[in-house]
DNA sequence: GTTGAAAAATTCAAATT
DNA sequence: AATTTGAATTTTTCAAC
């Protein structure tokens, strides 16, 4: 199951489905070549098989109110899996936070957050994140603006790789 | 146009798409409780509008062969707006750099990166990111592993702050 | 925002290669 | 084994209300 692989119409509509994850399956089915049935039946099974983990509308943070950015580099007093564990887990509770990742390295976590202003988070952060158990350090970036936020992978890297074996 | 104001029912929307973009009208009119013609209508001018800023599926980076995910703190040498930019420009460029933020404090930028593997990702790191132009500092961090990965904003802090505002 | 109707898309079962 | 065809169901989308 894990290991099935992918021909060149499955990356097409991963492509496709990356690019414009609300397109019609007669349109994506007329992008990659084929007709519509098959094309959904290769939907399905690339998000059963885990390929495809979900479809998000993308909204605009500031728009909503969401006025700042912020990305925390964490330090932990402690690295035992279970301190790890139960700091991922208070993240995952913290609405805020939208996304946490484990490094390697002089910091522990890297936090993307939002906030609809600089007041709010920094309750968030004087109250809550420095304030949780096993936290060491934590410092603070404010995004000040956005060049580049492409969702996914670059699948003409794919491609590439894929001719070069070939 | 910009300053249009969104009632309970569009942010329900939002919330709902940004949940599951591929989601039917007629659901989406269901679980917001109006029927599927104004439902779509709402869609479209909430597009139109930008507060939906497109859809995409979410693909797996492992699944697909993207073994390595990077964090790049990037220093510059020159902060004027010229060199920021052109920064900001080769970002683009680079398929491997998913997201370029620009900061405040010690870093000027942090890029997410997604690669094959190491080998590819060091290729990138030497050739390509620490050879361009008035790039001074590069610390790089592995992902070990993701915690929370959730897209956009929270829409209950949103819903939170709006009743605490009536 | 609702209702109603036409056009289009989804989805399945069989036939095809 | 996978794709196409054809057909029933559902959804989209546009009117007019």
């Amino acid at each position: 199951m894990p290991g099935t692989k992918l021909d060149d119409i499955d990356r097409k509509i991963l492509a496709e489905l990356q690019g414009d994850g609300r397109m019609t399956n007669v349109e994506l089915a007329r992008r990659v070549g084929i007709s519509a049935p098959p094309c959904l039946r290769r939907v399905r099974a690339l998000e059963e098989q885990g390929f495809i983990l979900g479809y998000h509308a993308d909204v605009n943070p500031r728009e909503l109110g969401f006025e700042v950015q912020v990305f925390a580099m964490v330090g932990l007093q402690s690295q035992a899996e279970s301190d790890l564990s139960a700091f991922e887990a208070r993240c995952r509770d913290w609405p805020l936070v939208r996304e946490c990742h484990m490094l390697n390295g002089d910091i522990d976590f890297i936090l993307k957050c939002v906030a609809p202003d600089l007041r709010s988070f920094q309750t968030f952060l004087t109250e809550e994140l420095t304030a949780a158990p096993n936290v060491g350090s934590v410092k603070t970036s404010l995004v000040i603006r956005q060049a580049k936020d492409e969702p996914g992978v670059p699948f003409d890297i794919l491609e590439a790789r894929l001719r070069r074996e070939a």
